[in-house]
DNA sequence: TGTATAATTGAAAAAGATTTTCATTATCAA
DNA sequence: TTGATAATGAAAATCTTTTTCAATTATACA
């Protein structure tokens, strides 16, 4: 009787599936973005890892983070100043909202608007083959 | 018999009414931007600066660039690298779609979706600040 | 018209974030 | 157990943007 695999025991399998080894700083990288309930900058996760792993060094934290979104298992937050931040990746295609205060971040789903962005480039002409869409506010909690 | 003031005029006069003096450099940058019908990146701009004002400074660039956001002349174009371009603004809230190729922008309006994103942001207990919305593609031209 | 003052300029240095290089170490298939 | 090779972390390199600073310039006003 084996219990279901967390969520980050799944990550580890995909990436070991991928051809990715396992490794020490590796686990625990993912271990913290898998369980991971707000966005988070490679300093921070940096931070956070090196708690377990006093040798990590940032650029492991990087190269997962590459790995990790390639595997479609974390995605990439905006940020208005650049940087990017990460979070696990929703299941199919959803949008974003943002605590501009703590950071707490949520999927939403937006069918309807899919429609609508493809009527819109088509009236200018255009070809869709992106869209960004973040809701920036603040969280039940810091209201 | 004066002809009505170019952009680039009313520009300047908005630069000037806002307590900035009016130099070589600045003039240049300003007349770039306000004919401006693609995205433009800071060092893009300092190339095409430099053809009219060889002494011309990136430095100078940017902060000019910082003052005409400021005065919602120009507006930010948020890339998916994380750097920044800038289009002239426009008036009212708009949205933009961007051509992946040569960076022809266009703005389109969406009223409608904005109660949508009040209606979303509410059901997940945020209070709503700020959104950001833009489509990527390919226009009319490049494909 | 000069002149004083404060804004503006560009070079250079600094700051940050991210990426590359490289010698060493560790994983894992055989 | 071992060997091929993937992964690691330190350090250096990149790239964009910001800060500092001494010299220059626009502009208000005498
Ligand atoms: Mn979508
Ligand atoms: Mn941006
Ligand atoms: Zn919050
Ligand atoms: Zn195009």
């Amino acid at each position: 009787m084996s219990a279901s695999p967390t969520m980050s025991e799944q990550w580890l399998s995909t990436l070991q599936n991928s051809g990715y080894r396992l490794t020490g700083p590796r686990r625990v990288i993912v271990e913290i973005m898998a369980a991971c309930e707000r966005a988070l900058g490679p300093l921070e996760l940096f931070d956070l890892g090196r708690k377990e792993q006093p040798g990590l060094g940032l650029v492991t934290v990087y190269r997962t983070l590459e790995k990790m979104e390639e595997l479609g298992l974390v995605q990439r937050v905006h940020q208005p100043n650049g940087c990017h931040m990460y979070l696990p990746a929703a299941r199919g295609h959803q949008h974003l909202i943002i605590c501009q205060q703590c950071g707490k971040a949520e999927y939403f789903e937006g069918e309807d608007m899919e429609a609508f962005f493809n009527q819109v480039a088509g009236e200018h002409g255009f070809t869709l083959r992106e869209h960004w869409l973040q809701l920036f506010g603040l969280c039940a909690n810091c209201k």
